[in-house]
Order: structure tokens, then sequence, then C-alpha cells
DNA sequence: ATTGAGATTTACT
DNA sequence: GTAAATCTCAATG
């Protein structure tokens, strides 16, 4: 069964099969550890929830592309296209461990620890060098890469990370016991940073 | 260990 | 104007 086969499934079926899979660019390598799927049009949590944009083009094209978007207005995050084209159903790389490349992912994330190089998506993104330029990116023959392992035998479950919508469905996968796990972050009900407040009025936020 | 603010794009109301 | 598939740093318990 070819990558693209594989990929040709839901976001739902593929995701636990990424988990163990190996992601190349840019001269890192990083073995995931944690994933979220996101589905089409009818996930309220899915980029592609209010249809297609320039932005998330690469959600709506062919599986095993890579579709990567900037937010927060600084961080970028990445996510293999899955299924149909005109489906846009997608996995959000969510994590993982650097097993090639350490000095290169190291100089590109500043941190203390090896174990938070990839721990999280944004830092993930950052650790492999990856932007908007490398968004539709074809995995199998592109600038970055994707080779598939053998699916784990046990793998967890559990609500996506900062997403409100949908917070039921268990859309979140994990290897069990993996230190580069990013720890789970309920959706932030009021963002704050945003809100215009004046401190010689009161109350910072009267509205909690 | 947990909390909160700031960084400031894209998309929608 | 507001919220979002986030992260870092500083302050606090």
């Amino acid at each position: 069964m070819t990558l693209r086969e594989v990929l040709s499934g839901r976001s739902t079926e593929v995701a636990p099969l990424l988990l163990g899979a190996t992601v190349a660019a840019n001269g890192v390598s990083i073995r995931l550890t944690e994933v979220e799927a996101y589905e089409g049009p009818d996930d309220p949590a899915s980029h592609a929830y209010r249809g297609q944009t320039a932005r998330n083009a690469t959600m709506f094209g062919p599986a095993g592309h890579l579709y990567v978007y900037f937010t927060y207005g600084m961080h970028h995050c990445a996510n293999v296209v899955c299924g149909e084209v005109g489906q846009a159903t997608a996995v959000l790389l969510r994590a993982g461990e650097v097993t090639a490349g350490l000095e290169v992912a190291r100089e590109r994330r500043r941190t203390e620890r090896d174990v938070d190089l990839a721990r999280g998506p944004a830092r993930l993104a950052q650790a492999l060098g990856l932007t908007r330029d490398f968004d539709g990116t074809d995995l199998v023959t592109g600038a970055v890469r994707l080779v598939l392992a053998e699916p784990p035998a046990v793998f967890e479950t559990g609500p996506r990370v900062g997403v409100s919508k949908a917070a039921e469905v268990p859309w979140r996968y994990w290897l069990p016991g993996e230190r580069s796990v990013s720890p789970y972050r309920a959706a932030v009900v009021r963002p704050r940073g945003t809100a215009r407040r004046d401190p010689r009025f009161g109350a910072p936020d009267a509205r909690l």
C-alpha cells in the first residue's frame, strides 16, 4: 500500500497511522508522537468549516500534500492532507521527537531541553523550518517527506487541544508515555491581549 | 505548578 | 472589533 493510498482515507482513520511515522524537511527528521484529525466543512473546528479560501486551499486539494498555515500573527503549523479532492480532511502534526538533524533543530528552536524541540504544533513546524513557502508541498516527491512506520500497537485519544467547538470528539491521538507529547490545554474562553482596556478605570475585565 | 499578558495574521460579524 | 488548531516570558503559589 502506497503512502498516497493510506492517506486517501478520512483524517480520523489516517491520524493513528501517522503515529511513529517520520517527517523530514530542511535537514531535520521528526518521529511523530501526537497528531489531531480535522474533518471538512462539517467540522466546526476545521479551517475548512467556512469553505475554501486562499489560505486553506491546499486542504481542498489531493491527499499527500502539506498544508501549512500561519496563525496568531507569529506561528506556523503543518498538516497532512488526506481524503479525496474537495473533502478537505487533514491531520495536524502536533508533536514529535527529533531523530536526525539535532544540531539544526536546536539552532532553530533555542530551547533548553531537547524534548521541547517539537513539543507542540508551532514548535514542530519551527524545528522543521516550515513556513507558508512549504504549503502545498508533495510529501512523496517534494522538499518535505513523510515516511510511514508500523502502525502503533497501542495509542490513546482525547479531545483536541485549544478547540472550543466540537470539544466532545476525541480526535487527538498520541503515543502513551512519550515525553514529547504536548500538555493538554482546553480552549481559552476569552483570550486576553486583544481586548482594549484602560487601567485608569476599575477592574481589568468585568465580563468574568 | 499555574496564571496571565503580549506578539499581531487571517477570517468573519 | 473579536476570535483563533500557539508559544514565550515573567510573576506568583
